[in-house]
DNA sequence: AAAGAATTGTTACATATGTTTCAATATTTC
DNA sequence: GAAATATTGAAACATATGTAACAATTCTTT
């Protein structure tokens, strides 16, 4: 006997024996999609089932809910808590840290708390379809532009260091270079930009992203809200939350992100790419710049 | 208009200047509670949110849906592989061992998942006690420098430039600058280096922590094991999770700490930090870098 | 300042929903 | 084997739902 799932299977395999066959299979259904009963209606329910209607109100009162609506709250709510497991580590660990030894180390707390957080919820709204497409598009693009400005620079440098072992010609645009319009020049359609742009919005990181955009580029951008000037001209988007107890938005899960993106990029681009970051490995060695 | 991606943040964010107030209210709610739209009718969602029914009528139509169902199945959808994904995180870690080649989205998702475990275990090796020492360390320092190469440069660059919002005058060392004599000619037992050196440790960045050390200074490094070789030149030193279902190591966790760090010295340095930070945003606004 | 367009809330309405009623069927009991 | 009872699905019902139509309002444009 299974412990878990609070109300729903201890209030329906309770009286599951004594329920008549119809029940019992409505009962069946219910434990086993308490998705489907969460979010659709009891006729569509009904309907998929391939149980009348009638059954499923019956269920209800038969295992001891005024109404259907009571029930199908029980599994609102399971679904929420399921899908909440990761982000609740982060409370709880939040929460512990007030209760903790005065001032100190709840600063590091908060900080920590609030990183597992973001990148929980990076992932909970993260689409692999979308993600699977950039891979796609990165990996086969003729030329790559980085884009970003600031702290968004930094972490952009991190992943073209790590990219560029596998593949050396992706290029790196510093939002201040005076080169700007001569890159722009050469950006055509087999251009892919990807663009990281946090609050405060930088002018100059939107405009060129809006100017490669024009040209034909795809842009990819990164951002932390919906509100971002950067998304009308992009091709693609994602959305990361950057929530932080600091003054400054925390990089976190940007950086995660972009981790992903990159090991997605060497799988795709597959053991040439594997080729490459094992000789520059071997070169460093023998030429004596790792211990 | 573009077809709807099936993707909620995608659908929405593209169109979402284009908005009105009321359905970017509507827009926001939905992105903030997928699970509501997911269980609950129009009407309630209407009632939670404190807006008019038609509004999120008005907005499936006006991101590109057919109907409201249509953007509330997409609600539906994200909310069920939430639950799914977590139901194989779970029974990956039971298993552990048999993760190749899963399903799409396996790859992100064991990416975050070593993320999560990697910044945990951060917190949990944490000494605040340390962490204080080294934050009044470097909050008091006449000089600091900041010493890594690859990947940790573009971390630390991170930090540098945040840091540098509150404190201009601190000193950013690439491994392999050429006036690195020079700047170690004045290193002085005023001088704090801050160095990060990851596997595989680079032979340039442990050199100079050695000399740096012999001439007196502070030295504090962020490193990843206790085998790493710049630890026995070092003051007070941080040992970081870094591991990653990638070929390289994910620096989340470091990146993690260097916030904290940030954070603590700003507070440390007070109000004439935040009065500094100010005057930089205020300017920047004024000048148009800022959006 | 006036006219026009866009936005927003209210009302109205056709449809979908959850439940009751009731006849038909199956099951039990004597 | 028949009467009594329980179970089941179809139809009926009152209510809730999503959206169109309209009116009131705000925002632009001239």
């Amino acid at each position: 006997m299974e412990p878990t799932s609070g109300h729903l299977q201890g209030a329906i395999s309770k009286n599951f024996l004594q329920l008549s066959p119809q029940l019992q299979q409505a009962a069946r259904y219910v434990l086993e999609n308490p998705e489907d009963v969460a979010t659709y209606s009891l006729r569509q329910i009904a309907h998929r089932s391939g149980l009348a209607p009638p059954t499923f109100s019956r269920l209800a009162r038969a295992v001891g809910f005024h109404e259907y609506e009571a029930l199908r709250d029980v599994c609102r709510t399971e679904l929420k808590r399921n899908s909440m497991t990761l982000a609740q580590r982060a409370h709880k660990l939040q929460e512990g840290s007030k209760l903790n030894r005065g001032a100190r180390g709840t600063f590091a707390a908060q900080h920590v708390a609030s990183s597992l957080e973001n990148i929980s919820e990076l992932y909970r709204k993260l689409d692999p379809e979308q993600l699977a497409d950039v891979a796609d598009t990165l990996a086969t693009a003729e030329r790559v532009v980085l884009l970003g400005a600031l702290s968004s620079r930094a972490v952009l440098e991190y992943l073209h260091h790590m990219v560029s072992l596998a593949k050396p010609d992706w290029i790196f645009v510093n939002a201040s270079t005076p080169s700007t319009s001569t890159l722009l020049a050469d950006i055509t359609k087999g251009t892919v930009v990807l663009s990281v742009s946090i609050r405060p919005y930088i002018r100059h990181t939107v405009q060129f992203a809006e100017l490669a955009n024009q040209y034909g580029a795809e842009v990819i951008s990164i951002s932390d809200d919906i509100s971002s000037p950067i998304l009308e001209h992009s091709t693609h988007s994602f959305l990361v939350p950057t929530e932080s107890p600091q003054f400054f938005p925390s990089y976190v899960a940007v950086l995660t992100l972009l981790e992903i993106l990159t090991g997605m990029l060497v799988r795709r681009w597959g053991e040439e790419a594997n080729k490459r970051i094992d000789r520059v490995e071997k070169t460093s060695h023998a030429i004596g710049d790792y211990m």
